[in-house]
DNA sequence: CATGAATGAGACTTCATTCAT
DNA sequence: GATGAATGAAGTCTCATTCAT
């Protein structure tokens, strides 16, 4: 379904290439994360990867292919974690579910989540369109599940509010990694619970008593 | 009550000074959006804000120096914007208005609140935490009325949880400048309401029927 | 007639670009000569025109820039000088004094032909064209001389045979230039004298009385 | 006569060492009219001769070895081809078939001698002198063949002039493998037919009527 | 003997900043 | 105050060569 966008080697063994990319990949998010993709050398990137900077370029052509990989290391990840739920059934407790499982990966890979989101946009275009993509896969799949859950008549949403509310679901997490300078003082799972119950009551959609314009 | 970090220049004319910069932030805002703040070079900045490399810096010391005044600019726009909301008396109609403000803002500032979200993290160390001063106290006013709604009884949250909303409400107003390309279906009125909607609802907190561990 | 290929300078004043070129162009011809266009780096031809690496790209865009603009300026030269030549009433004296001029000419800017000659192959394509052109400029010079001489009768030759004759001399044009080396015994005169004789009575194509198959 | 320039090789077996050089020098040829010396990769030169670049390097020491082997083959079959020519004797008839052997040698080898004479400036110091020195033997023979003839009173030339014209005959024969983008529409047998009629009515110095003051 | 991954010196080019005019 | 030519540090990328397997 997915044909990934090749990243050219000169390297012919394949199991070499996974690892040395690895390498690479989790020195450079460290890097992106502290100084930006722009204040990073191609030769830090390969200093901290382990090796030298002629060896960094025998597995990429370019160091905007390093930001490409990252960015696609972390959707090999998010696919693997979200893809264990159940998406055919959807109701509340699948969405509760799912919320979980993308808030803890996002928890869990901080530094990467950061970097994709601050630097894909210094990616070549024919890469940022693959990494648009996959992001809508991602608001895709809440949207899948709250249209479930509104039409089982768990939730009260019109079509074009599932819309807003996945991408708000979506960005909620976000906000989780990027704003951890100024959520110090909350574990994960307080941020869990507290959004998901903002979230879920919001889209409820009880006749709430609060008067307004809205 | 904040003294601005104050650029140099080598220009006495205040009056002059203050036309220069604007000139330039208006270029370095578009220039910025478009291809990012290190793949913008200060000749680029000088030709779109309609002088030469050597008035430009007249005028400032360093490349970021630019950035830090799009931001700042940014931040006066907003306080002058959002100076108007009477926060003696906080309500929800009160915390209403503020969010239709401040969203209401963002939509017409689109390119300059993404800039600063993107490329602030290039700013001296020094400005960063002006800037980021500057993000706090914006925070703060949500976080403030929401407090008086809570003791109003409006609302039904925890101080903890009040700081999560805070931050939750400040970021789906980033939502609408950085996800553009999603909303594309969306006016700023149907986003601002279904948003309200939302995050009202969320944030009432009566003992939702909804079942789960949450 | 002939448009220039323009090299791009990010520098306005045109008097300036024209100096600092021929300062440039001095000092690249003697580098090429000495060790080749790709022995030669950017840093050194800075060098040799007596300024800084960035002040050279001030100038120009790229190395092979460099090397159109002395392929270039030879033409300029080449154009000056024989523009001088009457090429209306062609006859044996007019193409011997062509002769005379283009010979002379080469041994005044003997490293610049070699040059030339030897690295003009790593041109990019559209200059490469560009100087080919000029070169096929060069000799249609002596095909239309020629074409006159043998219609006046002085020269015995077939349309084809001017077409060969033409490059023929054209060639020991070069000759001069390569294979100094070899010919280190003779003055410019004598080469001249000798390489005329020889060119001039093989044309001359009278019955020879040499027997063999040609 | 001529001890070779040995070149390093760390296999033993004569054989194949012969073998991996001949193929090596193969696609060498190609890729250097391709693209050039300098342009070409050692990794290019193996891919073209068939084995990986370690393998190369188990035959030569540096990519310039490369070059001087190509430039030696040639010369080897220089050698073999116009050994045949009977020096003995020199005669106008001899010197035609001289001729006539030198230009269709050209003819097959038109690479090899394109490359050999773009690229031999790139020769180390130790190795251009050696291809220099093949390059003077070649013309000493067309030089001893003018000498018998002049001798013999079927040639007009002075000593002087011999190794002018000696140089004549040879850049001749360079002509036919450089300038062919030029003479496309000539045949080989043409070329070598129209050739010696210029070059022999050059020498024959019969008292020409032109008038000049050459 | 053959292979190909690793190395790092060094090439080209950019661009923020300065300063004489 | 305005201009723009000059500067050179620093960045990305290539490629000849080596050496362990």
């Amino acid at each position: 379904m997915n044909e990934k966008r090749a990243i050219q080697s000169s390297v012919k063994d394949e199991s070499l290439i996974e690892k040395r990319r690895a390498q690479m990949i989790r020195g450079a998010v460290t890097l992106f994360k502290e100084k930006g993709f722009h204040r990073t050398t191609t030769r830090e990137i390969a200093k901290a990867a382990g090796f030298s900077i002629g060896t960094l370029y025998e597995y990429i052509r370019t160091k905007e292919d390093v930001l490409y990989l990252v960015c696609d290391s972390i959707y090999d990840e998010v696919h693997s974690r979200l893809g264990a739920v159940d998406l055919k059934n959807g109701s509340v407790e699948v969405l509760v579910t799912a919320l979980e499982h993308y808030y803890g990966l996002i928890d869990e890979m901080q530094d990467e989540f950061v970097v994709m989101y601050q630097e894909s946009k210094s990616l070549p275009k024919d890469a940022l369109e693959y990494v648009l993509k996959k992001e809508i896969e991602m608001v895709s799949l809440f949207e899948r599940l709250l249209t479930e859950c509104a039409e089982r008549g768990q939730l009260n949403l019109t079509p074009k509010e599932i819309v807003l509310a996945s991408h708000h679901l979506f960005v909620q997490g976000q906000m989780w990694a990027f704003r951890r300078w100024a959520l110090r003082d909350f574990t994960i799972e307080e941020f869990i619970s507290m959004q998901t119950k903002f979230l879920m009551q919001g889209m409820a959609g009880e006749k709430t008593t609060i008067t307004g314009g809205y």
